[in-house]
DNA sequence: GCAAATTAATGATTTATTCAAG
DNA sequence: CTTGAATAAATCATTAATTTGC
């Protein structure tokens, strides 16, 4: 009975889960989450969360709907198709490599490569971070521009979801997809960051710091996890 | 005198070091760094050297040559160009954001913002990895194909570049451009970087992975710094 | 540039398989 | 051996991206 939690009562057919947030009509519509929700399901996807209890997947839907209307069926449907496309992925790569080895070269292409994905070229992708306050909410994100998408490693790592709300004293990070945690207080964003970091509020506005990416003025919503 | 070994004795014009690493001919043809070799400058840069002192130019310099021809020269013209650049766009930024604070939108846009960067595009960038041994050469790269690039952190960070040669037993990893710092030994690729993890060695081969993303045979160049 | 047409991604459903309890 | 819960695999359907013709 070791897989106590685990079950969602209903995998199946009938949805016996809330049918959709929206309550615009009768035009039934799909969930189409934002960009952040993403982010953030794709790092616990990655943390090893591949397949939420119930619990967990409650918790993550609580987490999401900080950011827009999501229910745990959603959330559901988004692990186990995440499973699935990864799975099939690993599948057809490696029938690929046994049909023949030189198609990995091949394989490479599909996965990005070194080459195109790092600096040197144009692009100027960001990396994504989320800080959240002890209890998981969301509060701001920073993006930084520059030639490459790459960000300093902040100390512990949060890989159980469900420990989302504990560890006092903690904010958890999300940079570029991966859970961190880090002890609250003010911090000192470009030395953790890099040169040209930007603190961009969920709203969109950029929030205006000092020479050290410290924030010059406290935030509004949630509590003061950063810097006061 | 917290400040001893800086101070390369001929910072700006007069280029006193070897011209260039390239023997190719008399025409003088700059040096065009590798999407690697900027993925390790910006690692380094954004550890926080930023102006790194002669004798950490030329372990940058032997680091980078693993993968190219490359003189002290070239690195120490990047840190200036760096450095020179960072500043600026720093400034820029003050700048548009004093005049007016509602330009923070446009430099959200500048940066790439939370939007179009991550997840939901069908740009399928990927996460660069670089493994080194302990003596910081160059062995492969892991490069992670899906959704959005982000990756888990390893253990220990290294933010002094001059340390590279040192912590024995341990490999230094480069992820996202951000240097990182495990011990060496087996790993469990799929665990630390996900389920879509590829192995990807310099020479743009895929190297073939059992289920947990652990090499199955060894590395030809360098020691076995990653399972045997 | 714009908007219809096409294609690619991906959320949601359905069907098949696995496995444990009785 | 049967049953039911839980997943995995396959499929359907809608949304977002991209292309194409004006």
């Amino acid at each position: 009975m070791e897989d106590s939690n685990r079950g969602h009562s209903n995998s199946s057919s009938l949805q016996r889960f809330a049918p959709n947030g929206n309550v615009t009509g009768p035009v039934r519509t799909r969930w189409t989450p934002k960009a952040e929700q993403i982010l953030i399901l794709e790092s616990i996807f990655n943390s090893g969360v591949v397949n939420p209890t119930k619990d967990e997947t409650a918790t993550i839907r609580r987490l999401l709907e900080q950011l827009g209307p999501v229910g745990d069926a959603n959330v559901f449907y988004w692990f186990q198709n995440r499973r699935s496309r990864s799975r099939r992925r690993q599948r057809q790569l490696q029938a690929s490599l046994v049909a023949d080895p030189r198609a990995a070269g091949v394989a490479q292409q599909v996965g990005g490569g070194v080459q195109s994905s790092s600096a040197s070229s144009s692009s100027s992708s960001a990396a994504n971070v989320m800080l959240m306050d002890d209890s998981a909410q969301y509060l701001f994100s920073v993006s930084r521009m520059g030639l490459m998408e790459s960000t300093q490693s902040p100390v512990v790592r949060s890989s159980d979801v469900s420990q989302l709300h504990h560890q006092p004293g903690t904010v958890t990070v999300f940079i570029d997809g991966v859970l961190n945690e880090v002890p609250s207080g003010p911090k000192d964003l470009r030395a953790m960051f890099g040169q040209d970091v930007l603190l961009v509020h969920s709203s969109g506005e950029l929030l205006p710091v000092n020479e050290h990416g410290i924030l010059v003025q406290s935030l509004q919503m949630g509590r003061k996890a950063y810097l006061e």
